[in-house]
DNA sequence: GTGAAAGCGCTAACAA
DNA sequence: TTGTTAGCGCTTTCAC
């Protein structure tokens, strides 16, 4: 193995300067500079990564753990993985994968044993064994979501209000002037005082600014709750025009009922859901939709512990704003 | 920090003794031992990765590669990662993660920086940069699929010929006498020698073997194609009752294109597909189908690098036996 | 602008 | 069965 007194006598000078010309952390004239980088080159010398963790007491690692319960989307996680890597890499970091199995004894073994300088943690839950844990543990981390008392917490999320709000803001745009959401289950409501809520919100408020006739629907996630919901909803408002949907399972179910009810998407009624894309994409009528912004909000996670790291002070909460993207199922009122 | 010594010194031993407690490469007595491991506790000592690394020539940390390029299905990768994760940390190891778009370089960076022991790399290409590499690296690795030239590397793969003839197996025991094979886009087969032909050889030995009549249709991987092929099979053999069909994003516009046809699925024609078990589960009609065992992948492909890292040989190419899911597209000949 | 040298915390060879 | 100690390869202070 090349090491760094073998790349410092090779260039004629000490390895401490080798060293330096790496880090850059003291001025090297262009003369000696230039003869390390091509020791280095020559050598194919590449820094031991546990000697310099033990010396400098960093590792260059992030932790990330990734949810792999049933209901999470995978392909957003697995972009969200992705835009962490490639985020991090850009910063000279490695990320270390565990899994929401590990817990926060996972979470404590790769802090504690300094494998990692830095945790992300994906998928937090309202209450959550690992939030105090964070708390305590002197290393920098970033949560994705908003736990129940996020004070003191870096959290970043997509602005859920402002998506509620957006939604109805295209509908409205296009002339619709009654406009309900079908949302997340009655208990998603009840347990947490998450994102759930605060999409009905901005959709409520966005619903009276613009003086759109508007109505929420908890819904459960099921074909056949979403074909009860359709009937539901042209029983209520004959008037209907538009509807937003914040529930994955019953986006598909939802528009397929509203059709064999003798609707016609979106000349009769038009749809916009929250939801991934992939699901939006990929439905028979390609669903107008606000997604996740899963590379986005990975690449700000990171640029959030990098700040961290150096010891840049960062806002608590970070919502990026949301994204529609038009497709089939929304068209102006007639 | 909590560190050896202080460990040492509260169970008044030396620091190898914790050390050896702790790795069980010497024999401890009872008594101390348990002094130790109370002291480990009672102090909360956790060995520091990295000088731990530096001392002992180990990380304990695994490179996985992941591919995100589009046609590789999501969820098959996560379930995949998430098995070598759960498996690396059964065996005291981390995984690291990398993306496909490090190529080469990101192993030869993890390796030489002896920030790996180990490298997992999924999605191997027949002529793939990372091969040439990977057989000069002085580190184990694995690799998930086989490329053009495997000797001398370690592989894991679904046994596809074994797949192929399963398929043919379950039709010809519910009596079918006649089946046809829907393959991948007609390049796959030219370009690769891979997995593809596989199939479709295990598929035509079975057949043979049944003395079922059987072909082979290469089909481009679009809708249009897929209702092309529903027609061309009907014209070309009407006494067909079963088709297999290899070929993801044909398999559910291809039992549509059937039934529009005027063929009830599995009453007049059953359906086994090859693909992921969450489209042969989410399809309308649920597919009987061969899935990728991305699980045992995962775990065996971990168990296969503690070998080597251990110095015990390992076979060149495990096949892991395919599994049928029998669902509601196939059935008896009537 | 550069060098010398003291550790970082652990493992493992050697010694008892 | 246990202790002593010499590194592992790097960073960083101190010195010039």
């Amino acid at each position: 193995m090349v090491k760094i007194s073998d790349v410092a006598r090779h260039a004629g000078v000490a390895p401490s300067t080798v060293s330096y010309v790496l880090s850059g952390k003291r001025t090297i004239s262009e003369d000696t500079r230039q003869r390390v980088q091509e020791s280095i080159e020559a050598l194919g010398y590449r820094p031991h990564a546990g000697a310099r963790a033990l010396a400098s007491n960093r590792s260059n690692v992030l932790a990330l753990m990734l949810p792999l319960r049933p209901g999470i989307h995978v392909p957003v996680v697995m972009q969200f993985a992705a835009a962490v890597v490639t985020a991090a890499r850009a910063h000279e970091h490695d990320v270390l994968l565990l899994t929401q199995e590990e817990g926060a004894d996972g979470l404590r073994r790769v802090a504690g044993s300094a494998l990692a300088d830095a945790l992300i943690v994906m998928d937090v839950q309202l209450r959550d064994e690992r939030i105090p844990l964070l708390r305590e543990l002197n290393r920098p981390s970033v949560l994705l979501g908003f736990p129940a008392e996020p004070d003191g917490l870096t959290c970043v999320d997509l602005d859920f209000r402002a998506a509620g709000a957006l939604s109805v803001r295209h509908l409205a745009e296009l002339g619709h002037r009654c406009v309900d959401l079908v949302g997340s289950p009655p208990e998603v409501y009840e347990r947490e005082t998450g994102f759930a809520q605060r999409v009905a919100e901005g959709f409520a408020e966005s619903a009276a600014a613009y003086g759109v006739a508007s109505a929420v629907h908890p819904c459960e996630a099921t074909p056949e709750a979403a074909r009860a919901m359709a009937e539901r909803l042209l029983a209520l408002h004959p008037e209907l025009t538009a509807v937003v949907v914040h529930n994955e399972p019953v986006v598909a179910p939802l528009v397929a009922a509203f059709r064999e009810l003798g609707l016609r998407v979106p000349e009769d009624l038009s749809v916009v859901a929250l939801c991934p894309d992939e699901i939006a994409a990929q439905a028979p009528l390609p669903i107008t939709s606000i997604a996740i912004p899963a590379d986005e909000l990975g690449a700000r996670a990171v640029t959030l512990l990098m700040s961290k790291l150096k010891g840049v002070p960062v806002s608590d909460a970070t919502l990026l704003p949301p994204r529609l993207t038009i497709r089939a199922s929304s068209a102006p009122r007639h």
